[in-house]
Order: structure tokens, then C-alpha cells, then sequence
DNA sequence: GATGAATGAGATTTCATTCAT
DNA sequence: AATGAATGAAATCTCATTCAT
């Protein structure tokens, strides 16, 4: 088969994969309705994908590329823009990503507890066998990094233009936005619908409060 | 059998769980294994714990009881000091009690992916199903709350005591500190060992960056 | 407690054990059930009947003592009549009673096969220990062929006073009898409603015509 | 899987299954030994026969089978003999598959047993339930009349060739030989070892005597 | 490369039977 | 002697994964 046909194909497979595990979720999830979305047959999904945890890391590895994509995206948009203005764009996007495909954002979620459970534990060689084998495991551990070193690039911009302070680490800044989306973005999840209130707490508000933070904690002091 | 029994013997189950989940992971843990590590049949776990799962909920029971005692004794032992103060020990408990046990973390964390996957999707009724019937699963969702009740008096005590601002929701500021602390905790988690830097950032100093976020969003403008 | 408060009770379970296995059998009969129907534990239930074959041995070592003092009844009965009368008439209160009582004639019959199944076996020790100990095991056993002395005594009566032939052995004449009417009981246990026809054959005829076969073959050649 | 070859295992698997049942007992058998014995697993065991109780059906299914092809080979063979000594011969051939294999005829009983348990009683959906889905259950139900059929068969041919009595309906005498010989079988069962003597009689000669009274009641009078 | 069948591992259930109080 | 809890053995089912063709 042509490399491009059988690209195709995994792209139509993983399409599949998307449709069933956003119907029911990962755990629930059966690679017998994987394959029967995909029309295919369960050996033949296997043939392309080795494990479930391989289609899920599959879908990890599409979160994390469009995510990619967008940064790369913004950043190119926001060259006029100043960097901490930018560095704000690229949480408010990560935010969105995550909103537009709550799979995507559970992916991004299970990927960060199975980093944990396969580096830790009494049979973690057992754990990581299976993974470390799965193609798009070292695929999305080459580009897990991406998006902080892209914000940490549009942080260093913003160092440069004045619009961020210097004195304290791009990274720790990166990462406190970081956690502070991956918090929210959970909290979406909980909430279910993400454009009712929780708890009579606009979520939106709550965004524009973090990002409030996010902005007092990287723009130069007295400004 | 006397209430206080049962419920002792069902104590000595669920810290069995506890051994066995921390040693080897939810999914790789076996009933079995959990059932001779309590010294009991699988059929009497059974009786105790409908299900695997009924078994994890009572974990995430624990750990909700146990955050819901420590922010009771903190409230306790606050109530010489400040509103903020005591808010901003709440947070810090929260984390404290996520380190302290890895595994109430990510019960606590698997909790809100349960309430969303059970929440939505086409075989909702399905899925839920078993989920409802357990014992630990209403137990969870009736307490599921009072943290966020416990940092909302925190914050109005602050307010009267004029140590927090009163021109903010303080559910929204509750969730704010919330969501950042979760976020922070999955970071944790997928760092494995927190005692250790994350790219080189002390996750320590993140932290502490997170709790000047909220005291900044807590305190009246201009203190 | 008196021995007999003990022997009514017993009683009570009996009876109870005969409802539910009337109802849905003996193998899907569940100890649980009878115990609830007798108003007792399990555990008493067990305190009186050993186990489940016990309490099925001792609804059989019903039905034989029944089946017993209706012979002895009849026989007294026709003390006036011919021994071939009389030998015919057992045959009928044979099926009579299990017409009267399929259960009875299912643990009869279902006797025949423990016995066999406990008498061959690679584990014939297993099968048979439990039964040994069973009280009713071998309260069945001491009168479980006192049917067939009663026919063979009727049939005796006959050869004396001329309504049987003598030139066959009495015992060989009653396992006929005996092993047509098993058939017979057999053959209405599987029609389920022994009123309604069989392949449009009245049921009534065919064990007329067994009988018919029976007095041909115990009446003197010639008659 | 070819038809021919998934029919071929499925064979395997109940002469595995014979072999079992034979050694310790339909109650004792355990499918894992049955899987075993077959050289499959206990989930590959259960996707050609849906229940244990399905198995013995199997067993059942294919006994009748048998029996109806000796009584087809009978007929044919047969052809140049009276309708009398075929159908006598049909009784003969019945007991002697019931003593060649026991199982066989045990399972024949039970099936009996089975279909009336099924009948009855208050839960009879539910009892019917397993036991409508077994495909096998169909299968027999299918055949089960058909060696009445080919009995009536023969003694419809001895009324055309004179050996057999024209006034008494076929299929009642059918039934008459029919249940002298599970009578017999039965009482065969209980003797265990069909070769000895049962109370000092000669098991031999007790069938010779039912068949006499056949014979008796299937010739014409005065023949 | 695709398919139907099979495997292996574990979850869950059902009961007869036994223990501890 | 009675009770509630527990045991043990086996049936049954669910799925990810692998084999044989």
C-alpha cells in the first residue's frame, strides 16, 4: 500500500477512534467499536495501531500537533503584538483547543497521569514494555515540550519588548499558566456543560480572572 | 454485625485498596490481590464493594473526608487569624493532602472524569448504571461540595474581617484557588517526583507563585 | 428442645423444602428460599438437614414412607381379594401417589440415580461421603426395597391361592410392574399436565393397557 | 471458519465433554476440565455452547441422533422382516444404546426431567430463559418425536403385513413399549452394573418378559 | 493485508456450606 | 440453638490482544 493511502486510512481510523471514545470515553471504549466505526476489522486496527493506549496516545499526538500548529500560528499573527499580549493569546488557546474537543483535552490529561504511572511503581517495566513499543508514544514524547518552548519564547519576546518583567524565570511563568489552564480545563470537564454556570459562577469570569493573574504575575512591576 | 464492625472491617478493606492501588496502579490491581492483602474472600470484597470502581469511589470517600477534616480543623485553628490567611491555608492543604498521597490525587482527579463521562454521551443511562448503585458514589456526591463551601466561609470571614475584598464572588475566587491548585497537582503527578525540578523550575517556587496570584486576587485594591 | 417440638419443626422444613422445590425444581432450588419458606436461617436449616441432598433424601424417605403405608393399607384392604387384584393394585397406587405428588416421584426417581451416580465414579469416595453421613441416606436405604416385598408378597398370596402363575419368580414379575409403572411416571413427568393427551393418546389407556399387560403376564397360562 | 470444520470442533468438544460427564458426573464436571480436555479455553469452550447445561443438551441432541440413525439403518434393514420384529426390534435397540453408553441414556432422562421443569411452576419464564437461548435446546426439541414416528412407522407396516393388531392406535402402543424400556433403562441405571443380577433376578430376563408383552399386545388375538 | 477464531486475564455472580458470636 | 458474615468452588462474561489461514 502506498504510504500516502495508508496514511489515509490511519487518519480514518483515528476519525473512528475520536467518534467512540468521545460517545463513551477511554476506559468504555471497545477496539471491536473502534474498528466497526472504522469499518474495518479489529485485527486490521491493530495491524495499525499496536494497543488501545496507542490509538489513545495516537489522538494525544493529534491534540498536541494542532495545538502546535496553533501556537505557531499565533505567534506568526502576533509578531505586531507585544509579547506578553501574545503569551495570553497562547493560553487563551490552549483553553480554546481543549474546549472545541474535550477529547483532545482528556487526552492531553491521561497523557500527563500515564507519563506518572509508567515511571513509578513495582511493574513499571511491565507498564512502559507496551508503551515504549507504541510508535506514537516516542512520537508525542518528542514534541510533549513544544508548546512551553513556544511560550517561553513568546515570554522571552515579551522580556525583550518590556512588556514582561525579567526577574523571574520564563519557564516558572510558563508554567504557572500552564496549571492554571489544565486546572480550569478540569473544571470544565467536571461541569459538563462548560457554558452553564457552576455553583451560579460564570466560567468565563473565572477565565478572565486567571488570565488577570496571568497577566499581573508576568508584566514588569509598577506597570 | 454491629454497625461499628462493619464499618471498621470495611476500613481495613479500603486501606487493602489503598496498598494495592498505590503499589500497581487502579487498572493493574486485582481484585484478588486487593481481597488477600485484607485477609478476605473476593466474595466477602464483593459483598463489601459492589465493584472495582465502588472501590476507588470509596477511596475518593476517604479522601474527600479527610480534606473535609483537615479544613475543618484548619478553620478551627484560624479563627485568631485572618480570613486570607486562613483562605490561602486552605489551598495549601489542599495540595499538602494531593502530596502527602498520590493516590487521593488521582482518585480525587479520576472522580471529576467519572461526573463527566457519566454526565454526557449517548448511553448515558449505561454507563451510569452501575455507577449509581454504588453506596460510595452517593456518599461522594453529597459531600462532593462542602471543600468549596469551607473556602467560601474562609473568604467571607476574610471580607468581614476586611481581608479580602468584597467586590468579587467569592465562589469565584474559591474556584480560581481551586482550579490553579489542581492544575498544579496534575503537574505534580506528571512530574512523578515533586520533590524534583521540572525543567529546571522548583515547583516549589510555582507554587508560592500561585499563592501570590490569589492573594492578589483575594486582598482589597490597594493594601 | 423436646424431641418432638424437634420433630415438628423438622416437619415444617420438610414441608417447606417440598413448596419450593415443587415450585422450581430441586437443582435450582436455592437453601436461601427454603430456609425463608420454613421461616428459619440457613443456618438452622442446616442444623436439621446436613445439606441439600439430605433434604431431598428426606422428602424421598417421604414418599417411600407414604408410598409404604399405602401398600400396607391396600394390602389389609384386600385381604379378601385375590392375590392378583391385589398385585395390580399396588402398581395403581404406585402411580396414583405420584400422579398425587410429582415431587415425590422425582425424588424417587432422582434416588435411583444418586445411587448409581455414587455407586461408579473415579470420585466415588467424594460423591459418596456426604451422603454417608447423611441420616436420611440411610433411613432411605433400610426401607427402600419394602415396596417391592409387598408386591412380591401380594404376588406370593397369589400363587397361593391360584390367581398368579407360580412358574416364574415373583421378584422377576414385580421389576416388571415396577419398571412399567417407572415408565409410565416418567413418560406423565414429561407431558407435564398428565390430563391432557399425548400424541392424542388418553394416558389413562396407555397405563390401562400396562396393566393389561401385567395381569397377562402374572395370570396362570390357560386362564 | 468453514461450516465443516467449526461443526468438526464442535464435535471435539462434546466427545471432550462425553469424556468428562463420564468420568465424574454432569453436577462435578467442570468446564474448565472440559476446555481442558478439549484443548481449548474455558471462553472458547462457552462460545460454541453458550452454558454447561447447553453441553448436556449437546449431548442429549446428539444421542438422539444416534438413536434415530440406528433406527433408520433398523428400518432399512428391516425391510424384509415383519412390521412386528421391526418394531420389536426398535425397543431392543433403544436399551441396548442406553446400555452402550449410559451417559447417553442419562442424558435422554434429564432432558425428560428438563422439559417438564421448564413447563411448570411459577418462574417458568425465568428458568426457560438460559434454556431457549441454548441453540441446542431447539435442535432437540426438533427431533425428539421422530423415534415415536419411525416406531409407529414400522408398526403401521406389521398392520399392512398382518403381524400386527389393527384395532389399537400405533402410537399408543408405541408409547407402551416406549415407556417399558426407559423404565427398564432406569432401573438399569439403578443396578449400576447392568450385567449383575438386581434382588436375584436376572435384568436379561426382565427385558425378555417386556418384550413378550409386547409382542403380546402388538399381534394380533388369536395369533 | 484481511478475516474469523482463539487466548488469557480478570471481573462478577451464584450457591452450598461453614464460622464466630 | 439462632444469627449474620464469610468461605470456596465454579459458572459466566468481557475485552484486549494474538493466531492461523
Amino acid at each position: 500500500m502506498k504510504a500516502s493511502k495508508k496514511n489515509e486510512k490511519e487518519q480514518k481510523i483515528i476519525v473512528a477512534a475520536e467518534t467512540v471514545f468521545s460517545q463513551v470515553g477511554f476506559t468504555n471504549a471497545k477496539m471491536e467499536d473502534i474498528a466497526k466505526e472504522a469499518g474495518i476489522t479489529k485485527v486490521t486496527l491493530y495491524s495499525y495501531f499496536q494497543s488501545k493506549d496507542n490509538l489513545q496516545l495516537a489522538i494525544t499526538h493529534k491534540a498536541l500537533t494542532m495545538l502546535i500548529a496553533r501556537y505557531e500560528q499565533t505567534i506568526s499573527n502576533n509578531s505586531g503584538r507585544s509579547g506578553l499580549d501574545s503569551t495570553i493569546d497562547m493560553f487563551n488557546i490552549f483553553v480554546e483547543v481543549c474546549k472545541e474537543n474535550f477529547l483532545y483535552s482528556e487526552a492531553l490529561m491521561s497523557y500527563f497521569a500515564l507519563i506518572r504511572s509508567s515511571a513509578h511503581g513495582a511493574n513499571k517495566e511491565k507498564l512502559t514494555e507496551g508503551i515504549n513499543e507504541s510508535t506514537y508514544f516516542k512520537r508525542v514524547q518528542e514534541i510533549q515540550n513544544v508548546p512551553f518552548k513556544y511560550i517561553v519564547k513568546e515570554i522571552n519576546r515579551g522580556r525583550s519588548d518590556g512588556s514582561i518583567k525579567t526577574d523571574v524565570d520564563p519557564m516558572l511563568l510558563t508554567l504557572a499558566g500552564w496549571t492554571a489552564s489544565i486546572g480550569y480545563v478540569k473544571l470544565l470537564s467536571a461541569s459538563g456543560d462548560h457554558m452553564q454556570p457552576l455553583f451560579n459562577v460564570d466560567l468565563q469570569l473565572l477565565w478572565k480572572l486567571h488570565m488577570e493573574n496571568a497577566i499581573n504575575a508576568l508584566k514588569p512591576v509598577g506597570t
